[in-house]
DNA sequence: TGTTTAATTAAACAGTTGTTTAATTTTGTA
DNA sequence: TACAAAATTAAACAACTGTTTAATTAAACA
């Protein structure tokens, strides 16, 4: 049993997972995100996904490194199609303002890791092994730099851009309507999820667009 | 003992804590940001404390209890220093600024219990009494709302501007920032603590300020 | 077909959790 | 000083936590 969980921890960088082991992962990704890492218990976990608590730290080893799993299993895939975008023939703003649409579309159809990720990266947990997350938004921050050299290259950018800092306003501007979505529900007036989700693909991205745009081009 | 707790409930919206109290709510604060608030436990709290672990349940009932009377211990005074803003006698666009810059030092002199916030608000956890917080948000953004008002008629701002989504662009992305804490220090090269804390007050507050400025009078 | 390996199970493990209890000490008041 | 109220304590409570165990069933392969 002991070999199988190392075998599975050294191969997980390069081989898919079972599907069990998908089954499992979609469960926990839900519950995390509803509950959080630590309001979630193995049992919840279990029973959710109809298998016996044991097939957890069978599969896994442990809870922790479920979450990792997780992590990896949900994030392999964003890096490349960042850099699909770099290589498209469109004007700068246009690049950014595709860029922008692509994450707001990409966290808001993976809402669960997404969370998950702002929630438990914050909070201390210096054990967890998400170098590769870490690796793709450093990856996803040279392709925002390759475009924004491209924008100031051509003349159309500012040549003042703290590029580091575009990411906050990109992602924090969603995740902050994306966290509070209660109270957003309530002050915007939309009774439904669907009018919900509609206002975040359309008007708050529109409205993301628009700020980097400004913040881009505009002369202070 | 169950007539004091009920007392307290009733009471804690007009009255304030006691020196006891308010030490306990101080130690719970740092732990719930550290460790989140299913991650703290009250023997935890109450070692820290240096009190004994019934002293939770016979102050504030419950570990629930507790975080709600941290919540409004923490936001009960924001909204006045907010409105007093209102009244000053200056520029929309200086109004804004010194709103933003507001909000950023509060929010960063309060690390805690914004973090908990920020945290807590977004797991599911509808039995919260935080409807005082509640209060204090639209409240806030009633403020937004009176100064933009003014730069308009000024003619100083554009009039097609959400302002419900100002709100998102301006803590989001100081969240952001802040939740990515270590992300942050290895990308702009910030080693020390001070560094961080100096790069927030003076660079991220100028890049809000400049984000908001640029949406406000920018046309597209 | 028989044998080895993998998957699955129920049960137990050793802690921890929030909360309550009854007894005791401290404090305030008459 | 005597008495009542409040504060504090250690201990117990029952429920839950992640993980491991040994036994059993299913699958793979020769």
């Amino acid at each position: 049993m002991f070999n199988f969980v190392v075998y599975l921890n050294s191969m997980c960088a390069t081989f898919d997972f079972t599907e069990k082991q998908i089954q499992i992962l979609l469960v926990a990704e839900t519950l995390f995100a509803d509950k959080g890492f630590e309001g979630t218990s193995i049992r919840t976990i279990a029973k959710e996904a109809k298998i016996n608590i044991a097939m957890v730290s069978y599969y896994f080893g442990s809870k922790e490194r479920l979450l990792e799993s997780l992590i990896f299993y949900r994030t392999k895939d964003l890096k490349i199609e960042i850099e699909n975008l770099l290589v498209e023939d469109l004007e700068p703003i246009a690049k950014i303002n595709k860029l922008i649409a692509l994450y707001i579309n990409r966290i808001n159809s993976n809402k669960g890791i997404f969370r998950i990720l702002h929630f438990e990266m914050a909070t201390q947990k210096k054990e967890l092994n998400i170098k590769s997350f870490y690796d793709l938004r450093k990856s996803n921050l040279k392709s925002l730099e390759a475009i924004i050299s491209e924008g100031q290259d051509k003349g159309v950018f500012r040549k003042d851009i703290s590029i580091p800092l575009l990411t906050p306003t990109i992602l924090g501007t969603f995740f902050h309507f994306y966290m509070n979505k209660e109270y957003f529900m309530d002050i915007l007036q939309l009774p439904t999820e669907d009018s919900y989700n509609n206002y975040i693909t359309v008007d708050l991205t529109k409205h993301i667009q628009q700020t980097i745009k400004a913040l881009l081009i505009y002369e202070s």
